[in-house]
RNA sequence: GGAGAGGUGGCCGAGCGGCUGAAGGCAUCCGCCUGCUAAGCGGUUGUAGGGUUAACACUCUACCGAGGGUUCGAAUCCCUCCCUCUCCGCCA
């Protein structure tokens, strides 16, 4: 959510901002409505006012034994008004606040132009995509020959989108949740684990809800959602606290399965387990002061680059131009490896700054010092990363010639010692 | 799921339908006092929104879990919901 009073002082800068975005939103006609709940706002504030007056004078007449029907009669009508405008001050507040959560964050002004992924810039790669076989494979065909995934059972047993990993195709995701968990812990953030289920109030507190109400899980009976990243429940177990300023940045990591109905997208994107239904995820957020968050963003990068490191997984960083950014984001950096049997680079992570877009919507703040005002701080978020398209990575680019896999040095203490995995 | 108890400021805790933005205590900050420590004395300290101001300030409105209702007037009465605790039931 933006400042309120930014959209009013400065319009051009909102108007331009999600105009970058390729977004099209109505800032006068937001600001026309803003304007009128104000003047009915003073309205309604007279006659509250004239009701406290009048209470107090009644009052006191009583206490004397005089008779207070006249007045009481009067404010009899007033009451009656006060409920029509206070009536249409809600409305209009409930409207206001709905067009409100859907008006995008502004990108930050180092963010590219651009309308698509297309123009999205390389920012830097890291290592060196290894020697392959003539034609590698693609991961689904590798998992299916050395019966380590088995795309018919997700399907059985769930549907399209679904997956089921067997025996070290299983364990090495297993592994590698490990490994991700420990190298952000010894980064210094706190492993968290966290519900999977979430209310209402913090699906919109992160910002899924209400744009990406269709691309979410959700269990009516109770109203819930099944979350579609960690970072929800995550940046939320500070919603509506203050925290103090001393104690920032903090910073959290969490394990979680992932749940996105993905409505819309079909054909090769949905081969294997490149896009599916429910994947795991590791995700690190971060509560930051707002002179710091950009400072921040390239840490945070790091962290989640220090995993593909330690895998020796060749990556590129790419950045989000402006039409590519995500509704929350002001900066989104995205990570990507490279999948030699698909062809392809591959998102294994997004980090983002959301600056106070979150924090506004979810009321995070902290206090500098103890009689200081609350302001609210930044957060941010990083997946340190997405399975299954690292193990699709692994798989594709880890293939020998006499068809195993070489598991990554780093992982192997975690599978046992274990260094291939084979038929 | 059933029965009961409860949700008040940073924390604890009082609160007859009007004089309660809210007693009292703790804590905070400021000053005084005490040669240190402890104690004592006086004062201070919420959030959001509107108006006004260059700004300090000022002023109004709202907020006692949330939302409705009754009333001239609600923290206080009534209804609905949420959450916490205790007991019972059910279940990994």
């Amino acid at each position: 959510m933006l400042d309120r009073k930014l959209t009013r002082k400065d319009p051009e800068k909102v108007r331009k901002g999600v105009a970058a975005r390729g977004v099209d939103f109505d800032i006068d006609g937001f600001l026309e409505l803003d304007e009128r709940m104000r003047d009915l706002i003073q309205e309604t504030e007279k006659l509250k006012h004239r009701r406290n007056t009048v209470s107090k004078e009644i009052s006191a007449l009583k206490k004397q034994g005089a008779d207070a029907s006249a007045l009481m009669e009067e404010m009899k009508e007033n009451s009656g008004r006060i409920k029509e405008t206070d009536g249409e001050l809600k409305e209009m507040e409930e409207r206001i606040a709905g067009l409100e959560l859907g008006i995008p964050n502004i990108p930050h002004d180092s963010v590219p132009y651009g309308t698509c992924d297309a123009d999205n810039p390389e920012v830097r790669r890291w290592g060196e995509i290894p020697e392959l076989p003539e034609k590698p494979l693609p991961h689904d065909e590798i998992g299916e020959k050395l019966g380590i995934l088995d795309m018919s059972a997700g399907s059985l047993i769930s549907g399209r989108g679904f997956v089921v990993l067997r025996g070290d195709g299983a364990r090495l995701s297993r592994a590698l949740v490990s490994l991700m968990l420990d190298i952000h812990r010894e980064q210094g953030y706190e492993e968290l684990a966290i519900p999977y289920l979430v209310n209402r109030d913090s699906m919109i507190g992160t910002g899924q809800l209400p744009k990406m109400e269709e691309d979410m899980y959700h269990c009516e009976k109770d109203d819930l959602y099944l979350i579609p990243t960690a970072e929800v429940p995550v940046t939320n177990i500070y919603r509506d606290a203050v925290l103090d300023g001393e104690n920032l940045p903090m910073k959290a990591t969490a394990f979680s399965p992932c749940f996105r109905r993905e409505a819309g997208s079909y054909g090769q994107e949905t081969k294997g387990m490149i896009r599916v239904h429910q994947f795991d995820k590791v995700e690190m957020v971060r509560w930051t002061l707002p002179e710091k968050s950009y400072e921040d963003l390239e840490i945070l990068l790091d962290d989640a680059c220090a995993v593909l490191q330690a895998l020796e997984l060749p990556y590129r960083v790419i950045e989000l131009c402006s039409g590519d950014l995500s509704f929350s984001a002001a900066k989104c950096y995205d990570i990507e490896t490279w999948a030699p049997g698909s062809d392809r680079w591959l998102e294994v992570s997004s980090c983002s700054n959301f600056e106070d877009f979150q924090a506004r919507r979810a009321r995070i703040r902290f206090k500098r010092e103890k009689g200081a005002k609350p302001e609210f701080v930044h957060t941010l978020n990083g997946s340190g990363l997405a399975l299954p398209r690292i193990i699709v990575t692994i798989f594709e680019l880890n293939q020998t010639p006499t068809g195993k896999i070489r598991i990554p040095k780093a992982l192997v203490p975690y599978m046992g010692g274990q260094e291939y995995i084979e038929a």
